[in-house]
DNA sequence: CTCCTTTTGTGACAATTATAACATATGCAA
DNA sequence: TTGCATATGTTATAATTGTCACAAAAGGAG
């Protein structure tokens, strides 16, 4: 397996076609053609082989895919066969939505704990997810080798929080705070900014001016 | 002004942008170079007058932007100038996160209902806004004349809720179930799934391998 | 065993998107 | 008024990403 550049694009379809496939595997689905996949998802069928391509041939020619093992194999290459402990930053509205969501752990993820500076918060729960003091952050991040670390405190203070979660040993961010931070190389960070997503739809109609 | 292909990425970024000019208008900076944007938001310069040469020429040779006037361009060109109102579907965690979230309303969305099935939840208000049953959704949406809607269901009621939204003639459709739903051509669709988000992080750490 | 159908995997091609280079316009100073 | 410094807008070039067509492999029928 080389590791040739892989297209951004390549992996959010790969992530889309496992959720797919465990789908498919629940319901007792044993094969499956590009074809089918691609109308499952909304794509091409060739976009899909393309796609897998890049990794290696997990199906056989004039069968397709066995829908358990194509699943693993996808799962494998997110590397989501590791089972990754995740934190959360910012107990408020986002933060407990997060803390509570279960469609991280059906994805191999488990949140172990919440920090806030709020000392109404400190103590309690959440959904069985304790909420911890910011101060105890490099500890808990130590002591439970949690790699990835979500931001959902305001703006304000998230490059302060994802200086803080870098220094702890945090290798990746997911931040939701609306603002430009800035971490070293070796951390992962990705910016999810859910008022972007609306502008882009309103962008989009704008453009069509067929929506009234 | 032609109406070209415009690349989403190039959307995403005015969005930052516009953020951005926001808040350096706040700050009372009055003038700005594309290199300086470019700083701020983390891009190239180059990128940045290309981004914005898709819809006309906003600066001045030798001097740079006016601030407070290219945010305005790009506010309009998003077609964020007209106010546009959000009905939100699924009063849960998440639902209520994003019925509070301050940050749409500084940009121009205001959540004007949120809609439900549980008799526990309708008649409440959050932040002022009330949970309605899901009953009155085309009602309300007429009345309001609300153009935008928000699912945050279970990804098992995310297409029935979705074209209900539709028959009830919202226009654009963001959608936050982890499943893939389908909408008519001349409704705008968007899906926020983030457990991808989380997967394209655990990619990355899976492939440089240096995250223990 | 051979042919035929099916569907993969891949290499060539097309389209899109980003980068870089530069000519053009502006303001200021002398 | 002229020349210079600066930063834009635009054109050309490069890189990336997606589409298409087809050869190769597999399995089943006869
Ligand atoms: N609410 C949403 O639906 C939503 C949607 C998109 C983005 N966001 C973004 O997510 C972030 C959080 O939003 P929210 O609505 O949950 O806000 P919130 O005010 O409900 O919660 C913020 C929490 O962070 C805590 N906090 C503040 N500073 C902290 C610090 N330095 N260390 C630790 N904890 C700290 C506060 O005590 C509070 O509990 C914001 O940046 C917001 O822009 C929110
Ligand atoms: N919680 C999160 O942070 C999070 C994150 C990402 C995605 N999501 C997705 O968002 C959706 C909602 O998640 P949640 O955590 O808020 O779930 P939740 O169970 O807390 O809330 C779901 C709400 O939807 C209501 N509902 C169910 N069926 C309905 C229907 N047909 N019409 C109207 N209302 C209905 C329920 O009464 C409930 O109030 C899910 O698809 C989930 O996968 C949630």
């Amino acid at each position: 397996m080389k590791t040739l550049k892989i297209p951004e694009a390549t992996i959010i379809r790969l992530s889309v076609y496992s959720r797919y496939l465990t789908q498919l595997d629940k319901k007792g689905i044993v094969n499956i053609s590009s074809g089918e996949i691609a109308e499952g998802v909304g794509g091409s069928p060739a976009q899909v082989r393309k796609d897998l391509a890049y990794f290696g041939e997990f199906g056989t020619r004039g069968v397709g895919y066995n829908v358990r093992d194509l699943n693993q194999h996808i799962i494998r290459i997110l590397g989501l066969n590791k089972g990754w402990k995740v934190v959360i930053v910012g107990a408020g509205n986002l933060g407990s939505a997060l803390t509570q969501y279960k469609g991280f752990r059906e994805r191999g993820f488990e949140v172990v704990a919440v920090f806030d500076n709020d000392v109404n918060k400190i103590g309690l729960t959440l959904n069985g997810v304790p909420i911890f003091p910011i101060t105890k952050l490099r500890e808990v991040v130590k002591e439970q080798e949690a790699r990835i670390g979500i931001i959902a405190v305001p703006s304000k203070y998230a490059q302060d929080v994802a200086d803080h979660l870098v220094e702890s040993g945090v290798k990746a961010i997911l931040n939701f705070a609306p603002s430009v931070i800035s971490v070293p190389e070796n951390v992962e960070l990705r910016n999810v900014d859910l008022a972007v997503n609306l502008e882009i739809l309103t962008f989009n109609l704008a453009l069509k001016k067929n929506y009234d």
